[in-house]
DNA sequence: TATGAATGAGTCTTCATTCAT
DNA sequence: CATGAATGAAGACTCATTCAT
């Protein structure tokens, strides 16, 4: 009599899941493959069956993060919108991403591994852009086509920019503050928009 | 034939030397105590000798780090210097700070246990405290009593300012972004103080 | 080519057999794990897969002579038989335990730490009781009462009585002399019962 | 300036003081040298100046013990004392020194050492030598070349004599029992006694 | 003599990974 | 696919012993 058991997809997700809260707590290095397994209920050779082993196990794990990265970063300059109304858009979006405790969670296990010098490190550390940045440099490059703001570099802008906004909702987090509330949130983003159409516009 | 033994204090020195080495290369968990007396070219016993386990001397190293910031951010309010002066020789403190390699590398091993969740980690945590942040928000407060700046909370202000120097020279490098040029660490100092005074300034 | 792979059950076996040989040889702290599997012809890591720790396959160890003492020691009085009979009987099953090697072996693995002080010490020696002895306590006691044997404590005359056995087929094997031999083993006996007769018939 | 420091001699009982603790603790395997050392408040070297090794060191407190149980049992026959009077005198002897908590500890020690079947439980075995029994059994002789017991083996007799001493006063002791009160010896004495009147006397 | 420091070998235990079923 | 069992290698830490001062 063969009991009705969770699915190949439903384990594998049971093996995701508890590789993420290991991988939370104790990093790559501090996680054992024992320890996921039981976590997520399964043969320890259950979890090499879904993964050829620790390193892919995490790097599919990285590349969830890559993707919701991926998803969450688009937007274009828009001539019919008010530079203000762009702006805000942006925060919000970056903030968005930034106030969910999963998103925060996958980063902080990702940022761990990229931060170190070694072979993984490095790895991961490839693979991971920040598109944010980009797309906001870009932004501002078309803003300043459209004459609406004036600045040297568009680079330099978009890391004040979004940097205006990590130091509340993101650099705090990463080391365990909490996340911003709804209200927290607005004010810094109406802070980081008022100080560039104050320094920067025309 | 005796060789010339180093003295104690020599192979103590050695050890931490290996051991950061090491701790930055992999981390708390994946650095051997093996390989940080292999490095230091001591026995491993020596270096039990020295710190009673991996991770005390894992938190004499993160001592270090700590002395260090705690030298390195004092700076009170001065009637008699300009605002501007005041926030550019403050914004420069931390960016000098941060423009020392060994500084970076410090701050990459403690960082990468502060943001784990387990043991290690969180004591920590606790023991690192943001001293640049208070000083600079107390800074704030007393030029606002001063009537020279307008603003609500000093703490907001004081994470938009050192915020702006750090998204440049502190989180990128986290992530093993090239240390700031003299130069281009003074054109960001400039432009935090700038932003500050246009927006805040009375 | 795949070799004849043993069942686990008789890899436990070998590990078993080779810890009671090293605990038998150099005691609890004496022996290593190394040596253990090494005897056992399996890795280090299989005896951890059968036994948690080095003191968990100690106290199944100890387990197993526990089983033997409390499956050989049980007569109950029988009035139907002579008291010089029955005490032969018992001093008989008595000396028949102790006859054994394997036993005597296992005595001496767990006597060592018994005596010792420290932690896995008195968890062993609460373990053990002296079924031997509660049992002709209690024997004694019942022909008191049947009006066969005359003194005061029943508990005493156990102690004499068993004792009078170990005192050739236990205590000096537990030291290293040889098992007595049938012959000499019947003599004890006849000794045990004529002196308990003697002193305490009626 | 040096400091009055206790002298060699107070050192060497210190550490021999310490050794027995540990060794009664942890045994022979279980008991480091540092933590006699530190037991006894002396730096390990010091312990090896006095000591040539750990095996040495645990000779030295089994020689003490030695020393102890050949003062201890001497005594020959009388013919101008009754029977009875020079039994329970030895009977009384051997009871005085296993109602030493010291002498326990000490045959603590030593046993376990002696029941192991390595290098050093053989060479201690070989070096204690059960001298009360020697003793007794010669005592015995004379008194049957006396006429005033009689029997086969002085050698059986000698060791049901000593082991009904021993059943009460020392075999449960080992394991841990409480010492005899005086009480409880006297009835032990005589129980003894008697037994060996009743059952050879003539 | 007393000691702080050093060390190679060894201890218990865990790990990532494989394989036959 | 899923798994129980097995393992070589490595990890943290301790030990008995030595040696220069």
């Amino acid at each position: 009599m063969k009991r009705n058991r969770p699915l190949n997809i439903e384990k594998r997700k049971d093996i995701l899941k508890a590789a993420i809260q290991e991988f939370y707590k104790n990093g790559f290095e501090g996680s054992s493959m024992d320890a996921i397994s039981k976590e997520a209920n399964v043969s320890k050779a259950t979890v090499y069956n879904h993964f050829k082993n620790k390193e892919e196990l995490f790097l599919e794990i990285a590349n969830i993060l890559k993707c919701r990265l991926d998803e969450s970063f688009k937007y274009s300059y828009n001539k019919s919108k008010s530079i203000n109304k762009q702006l805000t858009d942006m925060a919000r979006k970056e903030l968005d991403f930034l106030s969910c405790q999963e998103n925060i969670t996958l980063i902080q296990i990702v940022t761990v591994v990229m931060i170190q010098k070694n072979n993984i490190g490095e790895k991961i550390l490839a693979q991971m852009t920040e598109n944010c940045m980009l797309m906001t440099a870009q932004w501002f490059e078309e803003a300043k086509k459209d004459d609406k703001l004036d600045f040297e570099s568009s680079s330099f802008l978009s890391t004040q920019f979004i940097g205006m906004i990590k130091s509340f909702a993101f650099y705090p987090q990463l080391y365990g503050a909490p996340i911003l509330s709804k209200k927290e949130g607005e004010k810094v983003i109406k802070a980081a928009v008022n100080m560039i159409k104050t320094t920067y516009g025309k």
